[in-house]
DNA sequence: CAACTAAGTCTTGAAAGTGAACTTAGTCAA
DNA sequence: TTGACTAAGTTCACTTTCAAGACTTAGTTG
């Protein structure tokens, strides 16, 4: 199967993969959602190849999960920031960041934490029930079709 | 940069990227999740080339997100199953998941639920903060330097 | 007018992915 | 005991994508 064809299957997760699913796309929206902005500092902090980052950015702006914003008008210049759907995708990459911290930080321990200002805690993300607010297992979950289903598979 | 490279990052997105960030990897852990364990299982509901199938199993049982187990002395076979360490993805890609359904599930709705059995409705997930038991916005996160952070960056 | 800047685009060789055919080790039915 | 069958890969020829650095463009500044 083609990657193009991806985007054409049924499955939200592979819908979803065929936007941020390739090696790059998720760094570089870490680096977004540490207030990276500009082109080149996607570029230099990430040391990626300049036309791939060009790709990248371009896809995620037309899937409009970051949006392209004037911050300058003589020369003009343009910026990268989340939209509302790109925020959205926080909780996922929390998700595989703090799998990140608990299988493979060093002795010393992660190297980034995230405080929840809120409470004012170093926190990890629990995953819970929207119906029931409890912390839900894995082994707790059975999958099965929804309305938006095909005939054969999920 | 090369890939191969990224799991010496000290990010610890960039090392979980290293192991499941390719355009396959997600997938291949969806059919597990959803009880696939054969090779071939694998190989015809993903429509993924073999030798691309063979290597990335390679190395999530390399990696310990999935153990070979013998199902089969005579002939020898082996099926492939999720290790807690790789049960540990769960979250993330249940969240992959909802956004999927979220932004790219056509009218009827999404194609597969998820139903939460201790309570036995069908959830979606909620990122709630393992200190307040709050569910957190993301602009009320602030990441901040770790005990494991490296001099330059993070 | 020359140097500088941000945001890309272009070029070339290397790496990875694709699809089909092939291999291997063993079972089973005739 | 030969021939078909199966699961789990491997190999091959080809295509696509990526990496790294040079180049381009439009406008500003000294």
């Amino acid at each position: 199967m083609r990657w193009d064809d991806l985007s054409r299957e049924h499955c939200s997760l592979a819908r979803t993969l065929s936007v941020i699913g390739d090696r790059w796309t998720l760094l570089v929206l870490r680096e977004a959602f540490l207030r990276v902005r500009r082109f080149d500092d996607f570029q230099q902090s990430l040391g990626i190849a300049r036309r791939v980052l060009a790709a990248r950015l371009k896809l995620l702006v037309d899937e409009g999960v970051l949006k392209k914003v004037a911050y300058e008008r003589r020369p003009p210049r343009y910026e990268y920031r989340l939209t509302e759907k790109g925020l959205g995708l926080y909780p996922a990459i929390v998700a595989l960041v703090h799998w990140g911290d608990e299988h493979y930080a060093g002795k010393k321990g992660p190297p980034l934490l995230h405080r929840h200002l809120t409470c004012g805690h170093d926190f990890r993300s629990v995953m819970t029930c929207s119906e029931c607010g409890e912390a839900v297992d894995p082994r707790e979950v059975s999958p099965h079709a929804g309305p938006g289903a095909a005939r054969k598979r999920a």
